[in-house]
DNA sequence: CTGGGGATGGGGCCC
DNA sequence: TGGGCCCCATCCCCA
């Protein structure tokens, strides 16, 4: 980023929606912090009224947190008898609006869907009439634009509805998936005795509290069911907009376009979207939304129902799932070897052929990989960008680096050394650092300038490492051990972030343009600031002593 | 421990 | 939207 260009920086935190619903849920099932508690015919479920609120509509009405509603409302209900929702549904309700996900058994589904209407959780309604394969009776006297397929179809119409079908169908909906558990019901939140001792305030009933029909005669029906039910924003299709009653003022929401309306979830101000697929969502349509620039163009990420990951790009879904299958359906015709890739079949083949498509100009060496020829190309050169921040040794290649630092040997030399001031969390520091290699600013993370946790589990942050605020006794942790991350005064940080981090300090020296035609080089810049590097580190250790 | 080759998985671009 | 192709980062293995 240039200097004085104030562009939106997106930095996605996806693990956040579900982190923050999970610790809602714990909150909820220690009884911390909750502020409702609702009952059903004996059983007391103490909750949040904002979750409650933000899950369901009537809920939403009770305390006035609807749009226009009144401000600050809350009703004074602190206890909510709920009589007319079975005790086994309300159960799993609950669980829904913390987990994302309904664990009902079949034989209570009914109930569950009487619950779901009543309380106006339009999500769990649909996905149990789907189940059920209701289009009539009850459901429809309630939901009287359900009348069938033909209808459907005619929804299915609006572009935008198709995208998120579409989206759907191919992205399992993992925050609000329906697990229809047919032989135990979940006991995870069984009823607990509320630690609030209000006399309960009784609210209007569900049943008393019209929830209106859905407004889809009109064409406001966002679009048909999905199957497996979901949408885009996590399943929090919050029917608010077309539950409003017809006399009410059209909500403020009527006024978004198709495109804004992907931003729904959000702008409802209720609670954050529930899965990161919508945050991911989110973050590749944000140029529709106005709010600013986005690096990065929708690339219609998916979410793999496995192991949680955002997969970017269109099609590369189905590819990532083959490292969890195991399955190699492209066999080598030569030696019968399996990949899991045709592009990694093609360059195996390669070696059956003998091609080696990448010379090197300088010497008869020829290479199978692109990569290979670049990694031969800094022998040429000599380059050895990749120094190591503890001992200087350099090297020629990134990973060797890595390799280097997972061992102590480099800590022998010096083992004490410590961010630059006003390097580690600044702004300015991480928009400098923020042309190195492979990391686009709204990559970083802005806590600890680490390029994101890829989301796989493998590499969650463990709670016990320990981030010190200040250098000492640098141990590279299992951590850095596995993630190869280099210790730079006990903060972690990737090998990248260190070199934009001598990146700034030449630029504080008056290199400022140097810098730039580094990023615009896209790579990293080659050794010759490691002298100046050093002096610095060197001066500022001098300095500390 | 280091240098080098190769394998693997993800993302971007394009068709 | 799916898939091909390419590049990149990272890891593993061997000398």
């Amino acid at each position: 980023m240039s200097p004085g260009e104030d562009g939106l920086i997106g930095i996605p935190f996806p693990e956040h929606s579900s982190e923050l619903l999970s610790r809602l849920n714990a909150q909820r099932r220690a009884g911390l912090l909750c502020d409702l508690t609702l009952t059903s015919r004996g059983a007391r479920y103490p909750t949040h009224r904002s979750v409650m609120a933000a899950v369901s509509v009537y809920f939403r009405r009770l305390f006035g947190a609807e749009e226009g509603g009144e401000a600050g409302g809350g009703g004074g209900f602190s206890v909510c008898q709920l009589d007319c929702v079975a005790p086994d549904a309300l159960d799993a309700l609950l669980e829904f609006a913390y987990t994302a996900t309904l664990t009902i058994r079949s034989s209570g589904m009914r109930d569950v869907l009487r619950g779901a209407q009543l309380l106006g959780i339009q999500c769990v309604a649909d996905a149990c009439r789907d189940i059920l394969g209701e289009t009539g009776g009850e459901a429809d006297r309630e939901m009287p634009e359900e009348r069938g397929p033909a209808e459907r179809k005619k929804c299915s119409r609006r572009k935008i509805d198709r995208r998120r079908v579409t989206k759907v169908e191919s992205t399992p909906p993992l925050s609000h998936r329906l697990i229809v558990n047919t032989h135990t019901h979940s006991s995870a939140s069984s009823p607990q005795p509320s630690p609030h001792s209000h006399s309960p305030t009784q609210p209007p009933s569900p049943e008393e509290v019209e929830l209106p029909p859905r407004a889809g005669q009109n064409g406001e029906r966002k679009g048909p069911r999905a199957t497996g039910r979901a949408g885009v924003n996590g399943g929090m299709d919050w029917p608010q907009d077309r539950l409003l009653p017809p006399q009410l003022p059209p909500p403020s929401n009527d006024r978004l376009s198709d495109g804004e309306e992907e931003m729904e979830g959000v702008g409802n101000g209720g609670l954050p979207s529930s899965t990161f697929s919508s945050l991911v969502e989110q973050r590749g349509v944000a140029g529709t939304g106005g709010g600013g620039v986005r690096k990065r163009k929708s690339q219609t990420p998916q979410q793999c129902p496995v192991c949680q990951k955002i997969i970017h790009g269109a099609g590369k879904l189905p590819r990532h799932m083959r490292t969890h299958t195991g399955e190699k359906p492209f066999q080598c015709t030569a030696c019968g070897v399996r990949f899991t890739r045709n592009d990694k079949l093609k360059i195996h083949m390669r070696k059956h052929t003998g091609e080696r498509p990448y010379p090197c100009p300088h010497c008869p060496a020829r290479f199978l990989h692109s990569y290979d020829l670049k990694n031969h190309l800094s022998l040429h050169s000599g380059a050895r960008p990749f120094e190591c921040p503890l001992c200087h040794k350099a090297f020629a290649r990134e990973d060797h680096l890595q390799r280097h630092r997972k061992g102590l040997s480099c800590l022998e030399v010096r083992t004490r050394a410590r961010p630059r001031r006003g390097a580690g969390n600044g702004e300015e520091g991480r928009a400098a650092r923020a042309g190195g290699r492979g990391h686009s600013p709204d990559q970083l993370d802005p806590l600890e300038n680490l390029p994101p946790q890829p989301q796989t589990s493998t590499f969650l942050p463990r709670p016990g490492v320990v981030v010190h605020e200040e250098g000492t006794q640098l141990l590279p942790g299992e951590d850095e051990r596995e993630r190869g991350v280099a210790l730079l005064g006990a903060h972690r940080l990737p090998y990248p972030s260190l070199l934009w981090l001598s990146q700034e300090l030449r630029g504080r020296g008056g290199g400022g343009e140097e810098e730039e035609a580094d990023e615009a080089s896209g790579g990293h810049s080659p050794a010759p600031q490691h002298a100046r590097w050093e002096e610095e580190v060197e001066e500022e250790i001098g300095e500390e002593e």
